[in-house]
Formats: structure tokens, C-alpha cells, sequence
DNA sequence: GACTATAATGACCGGTAGTCAGTTTATGAC
DNA sequence: GTCATAAACTGACTACCGGTCATTATAGTC
């Protein structure tokens, strides 16, 4: 019993020790930037030594897998809640809420934002354990469930075209993801001299409208 | 007469030189990726001293910018031949074609089109001058301009909803362009299982139908 | 208080972008 | 041909960074 509690306490305190270096982290990646930042610096704000670094990461592309998992977890709950929220239930207003939603986590988390399509970047599965891969595979899938939720629903009232459901959401939300991609990036962003707002409504109310069955 | 030749001969020495280094880059940041490639390899393919790449090129960046004009440059001739090889030269046909010679060059050229997804992740912008990124940037829009001009054609003669016709190619081009870098990244791929060809004249049909005048 | 296991440390390593003092090569004058 | 000058080229070197590991410190147990 003692040398349980003992080892909980232990535990709880590399727990706590690893929070704080992840917390270390997602100030430095996000003040400094991705690439720049280094594992020096986040060992630094951590009050710890680089080796102590490593041996709660196995490298800092496992660090930022981390905070991705993180910010994943904050875009399902704006995707949940929205998809809750919605008043009049019919499956386009959920559409739109959850639309919405994801632009409201663009624009309140910009850094989890660029943190996920940084992700791309190649070697990224090569940099972090498959483990760790399949996790950030399922989280992304996890907030996606809505969205596929709500077009199935929009199809079973008849308002859009029916089809699978998956391929629909897929499409929609590759559109949609399409603007804020675009316009998160410093070179692209120019070339759309419009808001972004507004293209992304823009793109929302037309795949929409493309997704609906003629009355 | 003799000088200004001499001058001259120099010149296009240095310009193929310039070119040399250009195409063994080409080959490793092709080949080996770019995040691996080093400058090193580059000098060596080249059969030339690390320090000459540098008499050429500022930095790494400042190749991958001209490898980038390149690829714009190659973009922009499936586009122009799209535009004018239209034979039912509605704008929406026009449209559909310039739409599947993107979706061409991105499967006939996945090195090019890697490389313009690539250099949207920051820090691009600060390693390249001004001048060179404002290239980059004309070019960019040069090859929209064609995609601009159908979809014009296609409100002119009425089968589009009105409206403003840069605004409206935007937001179709940035939904398929959300296609492409889905699918063009490991991570989202999966997310995905539908194949990318499918998924790809999913939202452009589907934004197609939504930009039409109801009849 | 000594023994042991566990954790933390930071000097060090390998590799890479970028530099620059020194060397080679080309040009042009005589 | 030879020499002076300028232009081009070279590769050893620097600075920096991700990651390692032999050494040191700490905490638990008796």
C-alpha cells in the first residue's frame, strides 16, 4: 500500500514535470514559430536540462504531435458543441453550425491551426512512434463523425442529394479546409485579396447549394 | 564590339553555369526531397564547389523560389492550352477544363506541385527577396487569370449566378486546390479513403451546380 | 547512513547552412 | 609570350541545432 502510493506519487510528479515542459513547448513553438524554435529554448523555459527533455519526448517532432493531439481536442469540442447547439436540427443549419464552428477555431486558434497543416510537412510519420500516429489518425477522424452525422441527416430529410455520406463530407470540408489553407499561408493570401470570411461563407453557401436536392 | 562580345560570352557562360546548379538541384530536391536535400549534394551533382552555389543563389530557399517559377511557369501552359483548347467555348465548359488540367498537373507533375504546397509553410517569405517573392507572386496570378476569364464568360452568358468573378474563382479554386493538399499530405490522405480523382470532380461539380443560375 | 534505483544533467557528436581568405583562371595590354 | 588585374572558384571553417550518454544528483528503503 505504501510503495502503491509512493510509486501514484512518483508518477504524478513526472506526470507533472512532462506537462510542464509540453507547456514549455507550446509557448515556444508558438511564440517563435515551428522551425525556428528549438529544443534548447523549450528546455530553457522549462527550468530543465535538454537530456530531461528527451526523456519525456522521444524527439520535437513527438513534442509537437503532442500539442497536435491538443488541438485537436479543442477543434471536437467546438465541432460537438456546435453540432449540439443547433436549434432548428435539420441537417443543413448543423451543416452550417459546424461550418461555422471550424472558422471560429481557425480564428480564436490560429496556432493549433497552423499546427495542424504544418503536420503535412512530409517525415512526419517517420519522425513519431506508429503508436502515436494511429492516435492523431483517430482524433482527426473523431470530430469529423459530426460532420458526416449531419450530412447523413440532411440526406435522410431529402434536403440534400442522397450518396455516401463520407464522400459528401469529405468533399465539403476539403473545400472548406481549401480557403483557410489558403489564406493562412502568407503567399497565398495575397492572391485572394478578398476576406476570408467571406470566401469561406462564400464556399460553404455554394457546396451547399451544389449538395441540395432541386425542389 | 570585341569587349561587348567577350562581355557577352561571359555572361552566357554564367548564365549556364546558373543553369547547371538550377538542374542538379532539380534532381536532389526531386529525388531525395527537400527537407533532406542539402546544398552539399546540390554543389556535388553540379560538379562545383559549395561556395560557387552560393555566387548564384543566396540561400536554399532562393533555389527552391526559381525551381518554384518553374513549376508556375509549367502550370500556367496546362492552363493556357485548357483555355483555349475548349471547343464548346461555354464558360463552364471552359471551366471543367481548366479545372481537370490543374488536376493534370498535379498528378503529372507531383514534384512541382509538392514544391508550391511547400512553400506556403512560413519562414519563406523572410528567406527570399522581396523582388523574387514579388515574381512568385505575379506568377501565381498569372495562371488564375485564365480561370478568372471563364468563369466571367460563364456569368456573362448567364449560366452563373452574377457576381464578382475573381471573388467567385477563388472560392473555386481554393476548394479544389483543399482537394489536392488534402491528399497530397500522408496524414489527411487517410482521412480520405475515397480516392483523390473522385473526390476532386466531386467538389467541382458540386460547386459548378452551386454557382448556376437556377433555370 | 549507506546502498540502490531512478531521474537529471550538460558536454559532446554528427550534420548542415552559410562564409571568406586564399587560389585559380580568364582577359587584355604591351 | 608575359605580365597585371579582375573575375570566378574553392573548401576549410564557423555557428548552430537535434539528439546522445557518461556522469552526477536525488529519493526511497532498510
Amino acid at each position: 500500500m505504501a510503495r502503491s502510493a509512493t510509486l501514484t506519487r512518483r508518477e504524478k510528479e513526472k506526470e507533472d514535470r512532462r506537462e510542464r515542459i509540453l507547456a514549455a513547448a507550446r509557448e515556444v513553438f508558438f511564440e517563435t514559430g515551428i522551425r525556428p524554435a528549438t529544443v534548447d529554448a523549450i528546455a530553457a523555459r522549462a527550468a530543465v536540462a535538454k537530456g530531461t527533455v528527451y526523456l519525456y519526448f522521444e524527439t520535437k517532432e513527438t513534442i509537437l504531435a503532442h500539442l497536435l493531439l491538443e488541438g485537436l481536442d479543442a477543434l471536437n469540442h467546438y465541432l460537438m458543441a456546435a453540432f449540439d447547439e443547433a436549434h432548428p436540427r435539420a441537417g443543413e443549419a448543423r451543416l452550417r453550425r459546424l461550418a461555422s464552428a471550424y472558422f471560429d477555431f481557425y480564428a480564436a486558434e490560429p496556432d493549433y491551426f497552423r499546427l495542424m497543416m504544418a503536420f503535412d510537412r512530409g517525415q512526419f510519420r517517420e519522425s513519431v512512434s506508429p503508436e502515436l500516429y494511429e492516435r492523431i489518425l483517430l482524433r482527426s477522424l473523431r470530430g469529423l463523425r459530426w460532420v458526416v452525422t449531419a450530412t447523413q441527416q440532411g440526406m435522410d430529410e431529402g434536403a440534400f442529394e442522397t450518396g455516401d455520406a463520407r464522400q459528401r463530407t469529405s468533399m465539403l470540408w476539403a473545400a472548406l479546409n481549401g480557403v483557410l489553407v489558403l489564406t493562412s499561408h502568407p503567399l497565398r493570401r495575397e492572391l485572394v485579396e478578398q476576406g476570408v470570411e467571406k470566401l469561406y461563407s462564400g464556399v460553404l453557401e455554394t457546396m451547399l447549394k451544389g449538395m441540395r436536392r432541386p425542389v
